[in-house]
DNA sequence: TTACTCATGTAACAAGTTACATGATTTA
DNA sequence: TAAATCATGTAACTTGTTACATGAGTAA
């Protein structure tokens, strides 16, 4: 069984070829589908532990930096297709602040509520531009989950004009 | 700041009332909308950081059990507010598993990439009827949530419509 | 040479997980 | 009375966070 993240990296490796870990990192440090921070403290332990379970191997670079470039085992590649073909795991609702939340939308009054949600339907609207020059200039795997963020945003956006006159429900 | 969990947390005293912490993580652990599990291991300590910091008032109820009626303070009520009209927060894209996933599929072989989708589509499907259940025994702050899980779930559907014959993208 | 970026990693901390311990109350 | 449920909580563990330390290479 695989984290969530340790998936992640596993896709990175795969879809980037050869990379070290901090561009790992770096990657979802930049990402902006994924919830991540990239943090080295989170990223290196787990680089260290796919390592030990042989799924990535690491061969040094040519300088004096230290640096390792990683790359997928056949362990590896089949551990990652497990993680991305396991139907329950990708199936599930996930954590979603947007959902979490909306239930207290309901306790607030009219006035209140049309206010936050004119606030987010900007803050969604403001940040869409920046999703659609990341699909520009990327990946076929990025792509398809900036894609995918697009469309959950999308969706956010029709939620709430249809919960701008009257009840949510 | 308060955590997810914590949010959760206070959002479900605030939507039933007088409720013990046992029946709080209850509610989490039967959610299907929430990807926590409830378990006692954090929701107690969260209650307790909650208490600490005066967002939480309890009142021993008269049994020998030592069951503690929890309570929203007008301080947690306030916090409450704040942390659900967060409007970074509530609009960032939150942790999804099948867009992290979904990235790797675009690797997949034709053949294997149906088959797979065709499964998260029975999935999916198979799912979707206890979810409307829940939308007809349930209260006002879950239903909201559950409604917003079921269009996420339809969404995937359609998503998944879309990629079966062709290319995904 | 100064500052930035590349690169690895650790330390202290935060907050979740499972599994267990303890005991009261209710129900079969 | 035996089993299930209600109720609180802790212990060991996992895995994320921020912040820091260290040093090599690169560009102003």
């Amino acid at each position: 069984m695989l984290t969530e993240l340790e998936g992640a990296i596993l896709a990175e490796i795969h879809n980037g070829g050869y990379e070290t870990a901090f561009q790992v990192s770096r990657a979802f440090a930049q990402s902006l589908s994924l919830e991540w921070k990239g943090s080295a403290g989170a990223v290196y332990p787990a680089v260290k532990r796919l390592r030990a379970r042989g799924f990535i191997a690491a061969s040094a670079v040519q300088d004096r930096r230290g640096a390792r470039l990683l790359r997928l085992t056949d362990e590896g590649h089949a551990a990652l297709m497990e993680w991305a073909c396991d139907v329950k795991a990708a199936t599930s609702v996930g954590i979603d602040p947007f959902r979490l939340r909306a239930g207290v939308w309901t306790s607030l009054d009219v006035k209140t509520r049309k206010k936050l949600f004119a606030a987010m339907r900007s803050e969604i609207l403001g940040n869409l531009p920046s999703f659609k020059e990341t699909l520009e200039s990327t990946v076929a795997l990025e792509k398809v989950r900036v894609n995918l963020a697009i469309q959950v945003q999308r969706t956010r956006l029709r939620t709430l004009a249809r919960w701008a006159d009257g009840d949510i429900g």
